[in-house]
DNA sequence: TTATTTAGTAATAAAAAATGTTACAGTTTT
DNA sequence: AAAACTGTAACATTTTTTATTACTAAATAA
């Protein structure tokens, strides 16, 4: 559910960002309205209202996922690397590493207790029921289709 | 999205606790697993593995809807007010005032930016989507039907 | 009728998560 | 070379979430 935000002492520290999906999908966004500019990431952080430096580790995630590319140097920036229209949105989704769920208590319940020992398990059920109605409902969407509503 | 936890000089102050579904659902299995008995915060409390004065707060909320009656003084506790099979989960979704989606990015987008100006309104109708979708689903299955898999 | 156990809730503290900033090395273009 | 970028580490700050302490009021039981 994280990305790699830096280490030290290679030990490594994660940091989530709860806009990860709204803000991966406003850069894709952006990117699929000027398909032949690399967008600096200044220039997105400015649409976005968002620090560059967390512009740039969100398009860290979307490289490794080879969704876009981005060029080094003077003129440099981001553009899309795939085909718009094939892009769903529940890959952005799966990308984002975003799980759709009501939450779980944060300490681990009491495993001498019938409810406490199977709680978890069957919020993951129901969890889990939940998932693949939302990824669903993402498949057919487009990040094309997402993109021409604006 | 949030409950009232205090004010101070007639500010109030809210907190969101993330696992309150969780919480709450793991009360409301309890009490339903003990129909006859007035169970303690901190008998709960020992189930969830949470402070009692959390369960407190997420008791209040129950109360708030009519969903649990409790009593004061020693043996007292809290017991369920409503027939567990005729309670859903997505009322209980919805006391909790969760609402299922994918997040938005913390500030407020250039609105100078066409794609600016509308992400939010976008992001919008596609997470109401999902929670019509995840509502019908949490609409069929009763505290009972969740209850009964313990 | 007094001690005890419980809810209720304010206030504050602590921990965790998310976001922001600075700094700088490395690349590419002009 | 200078300038404009990316990439990313390190650290700072802010926000959110969870925990704790403390105390009042209520109900029961001895």
């Amino acid at each position: 559910m994280c990305y790699k935000t830096h280490y030290i002492c290679n030990i490594f520290y994660y940091s989530m960002l709860s806009g990860k999906f709204a803000i991966t999908i406003h850069i894709l966004t952006l990117l699929n309205k000027f398909p032949n500019d690399y967008l600096s990431s200044e220039y997105i952080a400015g649409s976005i209202n968002l620090n560059p430096v967390l512009v740039r580790k969100e398009i860290a995630n979307l490289k490794a996922h080879h969704i876009v590319e981005s060029k080094e140097g003077k003129n440099g920036g981001t553009k899309l690397a795939v085909d718009s229209s094939k892009l769903t949105l529940k890959e952005i989704f799966e990308m984002t590493f975003e799980t759709i769920n009501l939450g779980y208590a944060k300490n681990q319940p009491n495993p001498d207790c019938p409810v406490g020992k199977k709680i978890n398990q069957n919020l993951d059920a129901l969890y889990a029921e939940m998932n693949q109605k939302v990824s669903a409902q993402l498949e057919g969407i487009s990040l094309d289709d997402f993109s021409n509503q604006f």
